[in-house]
DNA sequence: ACCTGAACACCGTTCAAGT
DNA sequence: ACCTGAACACCGTTCAAGT
């Protein structure tokens, strides 16, 4: 009957982020976190589903740790410190980062992310049936971008370049989200698919 | 001695890549690839050094078939040209361009692409110290988009919302590389640091 | 309720042996 | 030169059994 446990879902997903951030993602086995815990690896089935559900829940781990800047800053600076939060949880947890993009975007930690941008982007001045479309152009090119890097597609490249690559990107999605105001005189993004494709 | 091979390596990244396209990442296996070219996993050892080897050679092929615009096109029409096509080759292969994201850009098909686009921004009056990291970032945002694409980032949106996202993503960037273009009235996109961070 | 032991199917990889 | 058979360590997962 009632015998106290000796591990939690929580303990079982952190154990894992570390493993992960540790020896990368192919050392994620159940019998590593069931070892680093001082388990059996059937134990840390009462606490995650699968394995799958198991990274699921690291991402999601991710996802929490992303942190979420002052309300009361002015919309281009939130905007950029969420994206700079980004790209610094990425490279804190390189093995594990570019999981995120392959996993759906409807958990709560997604949902709370992308929340954030959408304020940001309400506050500029984006009218609100623009705003979901701009945030996902936003999101993505941030989101790439930081898995690109982590990914090491920018491996032949210095820190210093990546950095500066990541600033232009910030400055080119800066006025990409002022041309959406409603009365710039830059005038909508949206693309004449006549002269499109 | 001499004796009439039953497979060579390029059957065997193709099997493995049609394998990926119709039952996943996960059921790319040395067994599933062997047994259905008829022959033994271990017979597969003579022609890719190990797992991950047949992997990198599988996305070398996505490579190798990503089409390359006609030269005689005007830059802009090229550069969409390739982005769009980068977008179809992910449609193509859902399961394995993910991976596409987290190989080394140092092979042959990764230059062969690279160098298509560098040579659009070239034609666009694009200066030369200025190609490298217009590609880059270039690049990285279709990449990430195709990518978030067949992931199912967008699984929750319609086709037609995803692609008019494409096309306003395109129109961006065409922005970006025209105010890159020497003598452009808009100036560099280069962020000001003192400005920006 | 929570964990263990035993067992299973499957995986990648090696090595010596066959033709 | 090319492929096979046997063998190994490891993986995720189940199920009944223990406390």
């Amino acid at each position: 009957m009632g015998r106290p446990p000796l591990i939690d879902r929580e303990l079982v997903l952190a154990t894992a982020l570390e493993l992960a951030d540790e020896h990368g993602l192919e050392a994620l086995t159940m019998g590593a976190v069931a070892r680093q815990l001082g388990v059996t690896p059937m134990a840390l089935y009462r606490h995650v589903g699968n394995k799958a559900d198991l990274v699921d829940g690291v991402v999601e781990l991710l996802l929490t740790q992303m942190p979420e800047p002052s309300p009361a800053l002015p919309w281009s600076e939130r905007l950029t410190d969420l994206a700079s939060g980004i790209l610094r949880t990425a490279r804190r947890h390189p093995n594990v980062f570019p999981v995120l993009l392959q996993h759906p975007v409807t958990t709560s930690g997604a949902r709370r992310a992308r929340r954030a941008v959408y304020a940001a982007l309400a506050d500029a001045g984006v009218p609100a049936d623009r705003v979901a479309q701009v945030e996902r152009l936003v999101s993505t090119a941030v989101l790439g971008f930081a898995v690109s890097d982590v990914a090491g597609r920018f491996r032949r490249h210095s820190r210093r370049q990546v950095d500066e690559d990541f600033d232009v990107l910030l400055a080119l999605l800066g006025r990409f989200v002022a041309s959406e105001v409603d009365g710039s005189s830059e005038g909508p993004a949206r693309s004449d698919p006549a002269r499109q494709r």
